[in-house]
DNA sequence: TGTTGCACTTAGCACCGTAGAG
DNA sequence: CTCTACGGTGCTAAGTGCAACA
């Protein structure tokens, strides 16, 4: 199994990718706007340019072949692939960490006008070319507002207050666990109560037994929680800290190691050269690595083996260095089967003994799995080290094969607060260090070898520190709601600049709102695959047509985004963007950045200024969740069945992924699971034809008889048919989803871009159980908007 | 003004347990 | 009761963005 999936069509191909020559930003220099020739497309159209934009749309586009029409000249880079989904456009943006501003909660202010589709404005295209001069050019009002100035991001955390502030602090008990209703505010604060009398009853529990044997009395233990409450929860208060520290109180027991390693039965061979030979314990694990993916497909990949041989000789003793020099002499195959087999056996085990392997990893979460995080219990993501192992990047990375080190304690840098008991290293072994700053989030650190970037140890979604920024970034995106009106008129306005970086800034944000495209930050060449974000987009990422089929201006993306995830579309834009395009493409090579005079430092300082907070990625966030909003609103229909409802949910959920280029492998198992599905609803519906039949006949009976038995049989009957169709219907509904959902991924954009409470007060509003659209796992990391959203919350 | 380091979010995939079909 | 497809989960790579530094 294995293999396949990675080449799904965004692979590229491993061209050449490599030349260096790009950053010549500066060269460009010269380009003045003005003169704009190149046209190359002939026709300088006259014609007004009434954007079509978003014609198609609809989610159900979505996936297409791609023709893969002209390619262009330069590098050899070619991208294989087949599929691509071409995106309506739609706009979406993400956000981040955005700082909170009020949650009013309702805030409806416009109405929807934006689903991201900005109105096109039917600006007449009059002249042809960059019809700059036409307008008056404005300074850009930049400055403006009113905003910047009065939140600094420093008061980050105070701002969130203003939601807290009318929380009192209540009464003491318990009791606002139940009785419902209460505004948000209280319900808010019903969260935290659940939350610390939690830990306080743990904390009671873990008390040392002689301690806690006075608390066994359960009047005692309620008067005790009681005043403690009281205190604490003023604390809990004021846990919005404003001086940028993350937490008072952090008490963890550190990380889980890697188990050691196991060398191989003396049985199980090594073969050189096709003779058996004894590895050292270090090279024979590396070479364990190696066997356990044999047949997977990158062991094929000459960077993979090359780079995968050289980390092994490392490891290797001076003997065996001078042995082992070529990679196609070894034989790893008893190796591999071993492996095989072990997992076999671990398949084999009885009940028993997997109970016992469970009981066992319980255990260890139980240990070490969680923390105290000022007065809360909270679970880590992450309490376990990433075990020793080749490294597998995505996409065409050039580090693949290298050898992921295994880490030691020696290696970790540990995190928590002096006041709390300090993990202890496993004996005989050193931490690294042992620092307490409360600025991070983090409870471990270490250095990793591949990319010498730092890795952490981190708190799990569903932890306080986790949720509270989750909602800020939301709350981010809602702000920008309120002024993207503006923002979009003022990115129109830049595409007239004199200034070229004002321009490319200005088509560069078009780009980011409307395609939801990330900010694309650069990156280190050879260091990583090959992949961009808007800012770094190339030359020959895009390719212009100034008439397509019916559409004017038509602008193609092809290139490889984060994970190497292809991005194809193909857009209708607005005449001036593509005159700009045309500008920034003159006198370039392929391999030339697009935009030159622009990065996202650039980008998200300009962002900065037109709202607080405001970054690149917001748009993402912002977009979508409007989207996820709209779509929500328009294809959901109260009188549908909750099947039909949440096949409507889907939808509008899967038009978000298309709008994020979330895309996934095609379940390898696709093609014959949805006939399997499609035999059962053949079966439902020959069962459905029969049970009628039987009602049928089962009325006629009645009628004849009119006795009180064949009147139940006809009631039976009823009930069948009905109970039937709707299973009929559940699996048809089920079919259309599964078929929509072929090759995109609804998670990502579930977990990381819609603002949970459009969910929730959805499910509200429709009487949906909110279990049908949010597993456990996502209800945890949701409970703060589970909470907080009432049916009628708008984004 | 560009570069680097750091912290933290976002991303797809592999694996595994289990529910439901047979 | 066994098999298998599916969803959930863990894992960790790959992004973003800020700030310190050069």
């Amino acid at each position: 199994m294995s293999g396949d999936r990675e080449h799904r069509e965004s692979q590229v191909n491993c061209g050449s990718k490599g030349n260096d020559s790009h950053k010549h930003k500066d060269k460009h220099r010269e380009h003045k706007h003005k003169d704009h020739k190149k046209d190359r497309g002939h026709e300088r159209s006259k014609h007004n340019s009434e954007h079509k934009e978003h014609s198609e749309k609809k989610h159900k586009d979505k996936l297409k072949h791609s023709d893969g029409s002209d390619k262009h000249k330069d590098k050899e880079k070619r991208r294989e692939d087949k599929v691509k989904l071409s995106h309506t456009d739609k706009p979406k943006k993400e956000k981040e960490n955005g700082y909170v501003r009020h949650s009013s909660p309702g805030i409806k202010s416009e109405p929807e006008e934006d689903n991201g589709f900005h109105p096109v404005s039917k600006h007449k295209a009059s002249k042809r070319e960059l019809d700059d001069e036409e307008f008056d050019y404005k300074p850009k009002k930049v400055k403006t507002e009113h905003d910047k100035k009065e939140k600094k991001r420093k008061h980050e955390y105070e701002e969130e207050d203003e939601e807290e502030e009318d929380i009192k602090p209540k009464k003491t008990k318990d009791r606002s666990a139940k009785d419902g209703k209460k505004n948000k505010k209280e319900e808010e604060e019903k969260w935290k109560w659940s939350c610390w009398i939690n830990w306080f009853m743990n904390t009671i529990a873990s008390l040392p037994s002689d301690f806690s044997g006075i608390l066994t009395n359960r009047r005692l233990q309620a008067r005790l929680l009681v005043s403690a409450s009281s205190i604490l929860s003023r604390r809990w208060e004021e846990e919005r800290y404003t001086d940028g520290s993350k937490w008072r109180f952090l008490e963890h027991k550190g990380p889980v190691f890697a188990p050691p390693y196991e060398p191989m039965p003396d049985k199980v061979k090594f073969f050189y050269d096709g003779k058996p030979m004894k590895l050292s314990a270090p090279a024979e694990e590396v070479a364990t690595f190696f066997a356990k993916m044999l047949d997977h497909e990158y062991t094929t990949k000459d960077i993979f083996r090359k780079n995968f041989l050289k980390d092994w000789r490392k490891e290797m003793t001076p003997e065996e260095k001078s042995k082992i020099t070529d990679l196609n002499k070894c034989g790893f195959s008893e190796m591999s089967s071993y492996f095989k087999a072990q997992s076999e056996a671990r398949k084999q085990m009885t009940k028993e003994e997997k109970q016992k392997i469970k009981e066992e990893n319980e255990r260890i979460l139980q240990e070490y799995g969680f923390c105290i995080m000022d007065k809360h219990k909270e679970r880590i993501g992450n309490f376990r080290i990433e075990p020793p192992g080749l490294f597998r990047g995505r996409g065409d990375h050039p580090k693949m094969g290298m050898l992921k080190r295994r880490i030691r304690p020696q290696d970790i840098i540990i995190n928590c607060s002096k006041d709390s008991k300090i993990p202890k290293p496993p004996t005989g072994t050193k931490w690294k260090e042992v620092r307490h700053d409360n600025k991070v989030t983090w409870l471990a650190s270490w250095t990793e070898n591949i990319q010498g970037s730092i890795k952490y140890i981190m708190l799990n979604p569903s932890s306080r520190i986790k949720g509270e920024k989750d909602w800020q970034k939301y709350e981010t995106a809602r702000r920008l709601k309120k002024c993207v009106d503006r923002i979009r008129n003022q990115y129109r306005e830049d595409w007239k600049s004199k200034e070229m970086r004002i321009r490319q800034r200005a088509v560069a944000l078009y780009f980011i709102d409307k395609l939801a495209l990330r900010a694309g930050n650069e990156k280190e060449e050879g260091e990583t695959a090959d992949t961009v974000g808007c800012c770094s987009l190339r030359v020959e990422h895009i390719k212009l047509y100034p008439k397509m089929d019916e559409q004017e201006f038509v602008v193609e993306f092809d290139f490889l985004g984060k994970d190497s995830i292809r991005y194809y579309n193909k857009i209708p834009v607005e005449k001036r963007v593509f005159k700009n395009l045309q500008l920034f493409l003159e006198n370039k090579q392929p391999e030339d950045d697009l935009f030159d005079r622009l990065n996202t430092s650039i980008l998200n300082k300009h962002l900065q200024e037109l709202m607080d907070g405001l970054t690149a990625k917001v748009f993402r966030t912002y977009n979508a969740s409007i989207t996820l909003q709209q779509q929500l609103k328009q294809l959901t229909c109260g009188d549908d069945s909750d099947p039909a409802k949440i096949l409507s949910y889907n939808r509008a959920n899967r038009a978000v992924a298309i709008l994020c280029n979330h895309q996934r492998a095609p379940p390898k198992t696709f093609e014959k699971s949805m006939q399997n599905l499609q035999t059962k609803i053949d079966d439902k519906q020959s069962q459905l034809s029969t049970a009628r039949k039987q009602l049928k006949s089962a009325k006629s009976d009645y009628k004849a008889s009119h006795d009180e038995k064949s009147q139940k049989t006809v009631e039976l009957k009823r009930k069948a048919v009905q109970r039937i169709e709707e299973q009929l219907m559940k699996l048809q509904m089920q079919a259309t989803d599964r078929e929509e959902n072929k090759q995109i991924a609804l998670g990502t954009s579930k977990l990381n871009y819609l603002d949970p409470r459009i969910s929730v007060a959805w499910s509200k509003k429709y009487g949906i159980p909110i279990e049908k659209i949010y597993n456990k796992t996502q209800r945890e990391k949701f409970a703060w908007a589970i909470d907080m959203a009432e049916k009628d919350f708008e984004f």
